[in-house]
Order: structure tokens, then C-alpha cells, then sequence
DNA sequence: CGTTTAATTGAAAGCAGTCAAACTATGTGG
DNA sequence: CCACATAGTTTGACTGCTTTCAATTAAACG
């Protein structure tokens, strides 16, 4: 099932987190050409006014959209863990009204616009995996709307938390396990409309409250239904089943850590 | 131009916005069997959790998406305006993950998800309207979290009023003209990530300070370019030149209202 | 190891929220 | 056409969560 023999295949493993690719689509998808670039953290896979020429894989790494404020004000609009379709967002569209930036080093699957256009045009299928990626995007996107708009700090904090230790379990990076949040507490605070300062404030509170461990900047999650209630975390906005295939426990990762 | 022969020519003019669409592409969507319903305001057109049966497009009147926290704090995380496309967003998920609510009495124009979705299928560039349909709705999303993460409370019901203003004007309703938000301060306050009252001081500082004029909910903005430096509302992240056609005057609406 | 970047902590200020009451529309029934 | 009821708006006083400013400590890097 893993088949490691092309980066290309971790490309259409991706798809197929949205739609079954019958053989002809996965051939298709095969022979497309790509190129697999690295890129440094902090460097930037699109810049804002970008014509979008190409579209991408994040194979492995962090990477981060956000936007700035007339003043100069950044806020993170989403974060990408190793497995997501990356430029589908700006694709298609006339130019890109956002960054791209990478959190940690990364590696990128890159193939040209004009490529995938053409076989997402020709193969149905591809296309619409194109689409639910994109609406699940949205649904991730509303679920920011609400977390900033109408949670308090801790619960934000929590959420996001919760978001990212959820999403990369559904990649199938190890679940129940430590795992590293590549962000500063300012690229954190960027992301929930909060300030570093606040963040560092809420991260110890939640610290204090046993629902979280940190290490530096890995994290634990000792008691991820308590953490889950706490942030009011709900995992349907994911659209996991959507994803059909990755069938996690339902109601929970098992941590096994207790207590520092 | 203005076809009104069938209100299925509305929709084929909303997908036009996106894609130039072939005479046999026209046809086909004119012959696909709709139904046109007449919601109150505060009606459901979709619940969350629901199914998505049905795609529709929104011929009169205003509509809001919006989620509800664990706590049942709402926040509003659209706003649309006649002639958008409304369920393109759940259409194609497994399940609808938010609402979508009338925020004035409207006419709904709607075609089942199977008929839709087989012409969307077969016909390739109708589904590229649809996806780019969403690729806007999904750029105007991330620039609610820029919004209601970075901007204070004055900038942030400025841009939500610039954003209506030039949606409304891009749909082709009277621009220049007052036109009426349909929404009450408490429906502003649940869009912006704010308190009703806040909300209602803040409209008394904009109108203090020059920037808009209102009767009741009339509002007139006799300032555009004012406004629109407050706010800091740049309309890119709308797309309206994917949006092919419309094609207002580049930087500014020019509103002839001068005081009061 | 020194230098830079990130994380912490404290004290003070401020923007927005909360609570409560008064006022204004809008709508209905007599 | 007026009286009452309901929904929405406005205003004031007070509270408090989050920010700001500043300084210190810890970690990451070449």
C-alpha cells in the first residue's frame, strides 16, 4: 500500500485520501513529471501576487499560509503537516493572494500547473479529489473563523493543539506518541490572533491544568479527552470519513504518559 | 446579455463569473430540473449535520453561514449576497458541518445534488466553475481570519461593510447608492468576533468620524476611499478579475453623498 | 563560546466584554 | 388609529482578558 517507489506516489496516496483512483488515474498520475525541491525553514513556497505556476506535495515538514494587515500585522491562516496538497488553493486561480512559507525544512513535490490542469481536466476523478481537498481546506478555514472569533485564549490555544495532533495522526505519523510542534510561541500566537507574550501565559496555564506536557517544543498529550472538552475540539471539521480509508479509534488517542 | 427567461439563467450567470461558458454548457444547465423556494428570514437553508442533497443559488435576498461553539456562542462565517452560489460548500462532503440561515425573506433557486453533480461530472468546465466558485469562497474565508485575528474592532466592521459594499456592487446591484445591510448589530457582532454593544459603538465612531452615514439600517458610504484606507480593505482577495466581465472602475466606487 | 533568537515573567494600561437599564423601532390586535 | 408587545438599539458604569512595555533567562546556532 505504502509504495515508495516514486515521490509520485505519495501524490496520488493524497488523492486518494479523497476519492478511489481507479489503475488508469494512478498510471496518470505516475507519469506525470515532477520535481522534488528542499527548501529551507522559513523559505517561501508562494509569495502574495504570485502568478501560481505549480502545484504541490508537502512530503515531509511544516508549512504555513498567512497573510499581513496594512500595518504589517501577520496572521497565520492555516498549517500543513507532511502528506497535505499544498497549492491547489492558488492554482487555479489568477494570482496568489497569499504566502506559502515553510515552517521547518521541508521537502516539496512540485509539478508544473499546466501539467496537473490538463490531467485534472481530463481525469474526472482527479479533478474532484482536487475539489474535496479544496472544500475540506474551506471547512478547515471556518472552524479558524470560529476558534478566533469566539473562543477565549486557553480554549484557542487548546484547539489548535488539538487540530494539528489530530491531523498528523491522520497522516499516520505516529499517534500516542510525543510529537514535535514546529512553531515559536509567536508563530502560534499569529495563527490565533493572539499575542506571544498571551500564548506563553496560556500554554503554562494549560501546562498547570495537566492537559499538556512540553519539552521545549515537543509536546505530549497526556489526556487527550480532557484536552479535547477543553478546547471543545470536534474532529468532523476534518472530514475525516470523507478521507476514506485512515480509520482511527473514534473517540481517541491513547496517550500513556501521566504526570512530568 | 441579461437572460431572464428562466431562473436557470441566473445560474449559468453565476457560473459565468468564473468560466466563459460554451453555448452546449448553457444549454445544458438550462435544461436541468430546478425549483425556485421562498424562505422567511432566520429560515434554514441547511442544517449542520445534514446531508447535502441539493446545490442552490441565491436569487434575492441575504443569506449567513455560520457554527456554533460547544458553549452555543455563534459565529457568522459567511455572508452572501444575490446571485452567489450557495451549497457548492457542502455539496460534495459527506455531511454539512456548519448552517446556512436566511438573514432576510429570499428565493432560492435550487437543483438536486445528483442532477448537479452529473453535469458536473460530464461537463468539465462547469465543474471548474464550481471549484474556482470555492477557491474565491475560500479566499474570502482566510481573509475573515486576517479580520477578526488582526484587526481591531473599528477596522474590523469597516472591512466586513467594504467587503458587502463591493459584493453587492460586483453582483451589479446600484452601486454608489445606500443600500441596506440586512443584518442586526447582533449579527455584525457574531460575523466580527464581537459583542453586540461593541459593535454599536463602534458604528457611532465611524459615523462620528465621517466615514459612513446611516438611517436605520440604510447605510450610506459617502467616503469610499476613507473608508476603504480604514479599514484596510483590498479588493484582490474578492477575485473579481477571475470574475471576468464586471468590470468596475479599478480603484474606486465614487460615491456622491457628501454630509448629512 | 559568543551571538542571536526564542521563551518567561512582572507590572501597568487599554480595548472590548459584561451587566443593566432606557429608549426606539416595528408589528399586532382592538 | 392608538395601545401594547416584542425585537433591536443605545448608553453608562464597571470589570477583566489580553496587550504593551521592559527586563531576564534559556535555548539554538555557527
Amino acid at each position: 500500500m505504502l509504495d515508495t517507489t516514486s515521490p509520485m506516489a505519495r501524490m496520488a496516496k493524497s488523492l486518494e485520501k479523497y476519492v478511489v483512483l481507479s489503475p488508469g488515474d494512478r498510471d496518470a498520475i505516475l507519469a506525470l513529471p515532477f520535481k522534488v525541491t528542499s527548501y529551507e525553514s522559513g523559505a517561501y513556497l508562494v509569495r502574495e501576487g504570485d502568478r501560481a505556476d505549480k502545484c504541490a506535495l508537502l512530503m515531509t515538514g511544516f508549512a504555513f499560509r498567512h497573510k499581513l494587515t496594512g500595518a504589517g500585522t501577520r496572521q497565520i491562516v492555516a498549517i500543513h503537516v507532511p502528506g497535505d496538497l499544498l497549492d491547489m488553493q492558488n492554482l487555479f486561480l489568477d494570482y496568489a493572494d497569499h504566502n506559502v512559507q515553510m515552517l521547518s525544512r521541508s521537502d516539496v513535490l512540485t509539478v508544473s500547473r499546466s501539467a496537473f490542469g490538463a490531467l485534472a481536466k481530463s481525469a474526472a476523478l482527479i479533478g474532484h479529489a482536487v475539489l474535496l481537498g479544496v472544500l475540506v481546506d474551506a471547512s478547515v478555514y471556518r472552524e479558524w473563523i470560529l476558534n478566533i472569533g469566539r473562543r477565549d485564549a486557553r480554549g484557542r490555544v487548546a484547539h489548535l493543539i488539538c487540530e494539528i495532533a489530530a491531523r498528523l495522526d491522520m497522516e499516520g505519523l505516529p499517534p500516542g506518541q510525543d510529537y514535535e510542534l514546529p512553531m515559536t510561541q509567536e508563530q502560534l500566537a499569529d495563527a490565533l490572533g493572539l499575542t506571544p507574550v498571551h500564548v506563553n501565559r496560556v500554554l503554562r496555564i494549560l501546562e498547570d491544568d495537566g492537559l499538556i506536557l512540553r519539552k521545549s517544543r515537543q509536546i505530549r498529550l497526556p489526556h487527550w479527552e480532557q484536552l479535547r472538552r477543553a478546547s471543545d475540539f470536534d474532529d468532523r471539521y476534518l472530514h475525516q470519513a470523507q478521507t476514506k480509508g485512515i480509520s482511527t479509534a473514534e473517540g481517541g488517542l491513547e496517550w500513556s504518559g501521566t504526570e512530568a
